[in-house]
DNA sequence: AAAATACTTGCAAATAATTTCAATATCTTC
DNA sequence: GAAGATATTGAAATTATTTGCAAGTATTTT
């Protein structure tokens, strides 16, 4: 094996399992333990990752910079669910607006190529697509919203009135039968312009946002043209 | 069978296999190691490959964050020095435009909280300072360029027009005493605006830029203000 | 504080790279 | 086409890297 190889295989377990031993990384590449500690001390000087007193972990444990997986770990298993029918929603060579929330980041994910243009006010959305050279990805303009990778501002806003596209993957805050509401003020104004932007608009919603009334009303229900939520949304809602 | 083939036929296995040994390479060619390892030398001279213990390997192999990483390796000692020299010529609570090379990126990552604003089209930087929230980021819109994760087109060019920073922190493909040039056409637009709409101008090149032409000019060196280079810099171009 | 575990350092064997040199092939020049 | 000059090639000797091991040192645990 190769000592490039060795320590790229190294890197790429960490990324999996966030902390590995050293004998679990030496038996895994095959090589005595003082090479792998000689790998380590050279990945950590790359900054790849942490030496620690037995192994070593990641230097950035969560997958994606922002905050995201934080808010995330709860209904995981939902949004995936969630993410991957509203997936199956979307037909080939569309264009597809994708909002910032949580769980239409997850619809990116299983987006793969099938989309031919994505537009999106989410750095981690755009973090997604980005080495992807199948998709025209399209970024709005804006001022990052510390955290959560948002693209927010009257910058924002501009960018996707000039826009067109099939559909509007979007998320929210809550859900009720007087309409759908979120928490972010300067969310607002961006979400209404993708609305205004494209033709059918999909919310994507677990049951945790079912009856939930956020600060700042967002549009009515007729609006909406279809909902993808799991299998614990209150049934009379739906 | 001649050299040229020889060479071509190397190069080619590579780009298949992204790996392989010299005796594996000296046997499909049909010559000794010795002179596939002066192939090889020659080939990682012309920039088609580089040379590994034991082998060699294609130059930019994985494609999964942004091409960055791989990129750096060569001069990162260079520009991390680079990076730390420019950081320091901003004061503190200016506004900065952080241009999409990669030098430029090192600049953002010793930049700190020093600037109050940054302005930039890369995404890298841009989740750089993502989770930061002592600096305000503005993000220009644009599609994103794959692989480099820089954003360009009209929408990018727009959202530079209206602002305005005390300082920009360039980088480039090549400088000669006619002016500054560029490899990639796409991103001159956006470059000329960010010259533009700051006031003072810092380019960041390393010495292998020096005397180097690439395809597009983008401005002559009057326009520029600074430049920050490491020890190996021609001296008399300084 | 003692025992156990992990880390560092120095060293020798194995492996790979560079240098050197003779043999062969290729190109010039007549 | 032949003689000499130049370049390329393969093999041997030299030098450098990498690897695994063991002894000594540091750190953590009990």
């Amino acid at each position: 094996m190769q000592a490039e190889e060795r320590q790229f295989l190294i890197e790429q377990h960490l990324q999996k399992v966030e902390f590995a031993s050293l004998e679990e990384l030496s038996e895994r590449v095959d090589v005595s333990v003082s090479t792998v500690r000689r790998d380590l001390t050279l990945l950590e000087a790359k900054g790849a990752l942490r030496r620690t007193h037995g192994g070593a972990r990641l230097v950035a444990p969560k997958s994606d910079e922002f905050i995201f997986t934080a808010r995330d770990t709860h209904q995981l298993g939902e949004k995936e669910a969630i993410g991957q029918a509203a997936a199956a929603l979307i037909q080939p060579n569309q264009g597809v607006i994708i909002d910032s929330g949580t769980t239409a980041y997850h619809v990116a994910k299983h987006l793969g190529g099938k989309a031919s243009h994505v537009i999106t006010n989410s750095l981690p959305v755009a973090n997604h697509f980005g080495s992807d050279n199948s998709v025209e990805v399209l970024v709005t303009g804006g001022v990052i919203y510390p955290r959560l990778g948002v693209l927010v501002g009257p910058l924002a806003v501009e960018s996707l009135s000039g826009m067109h596209a099939d559909v509007a993957v979007m998320s929210a805050g809550g859900i009720t039968l007087d309409g759908i509401t979120n928490s972010h003020a300067l969310l607002i104004d961006i979400q209404r312009a993708m609305l205004k932007s494209a033709q059918r608009i999909i919310f994507c919603l677990d049951h945790t946002k079912f009856n939930r009334r956020s600060v700042s009303p967002l549009c009515e229900l007729d609006v909406v043209d279809t909902i993808v939520t799991d299998a614990q949304a209150p049934a009379d809602l739906v």
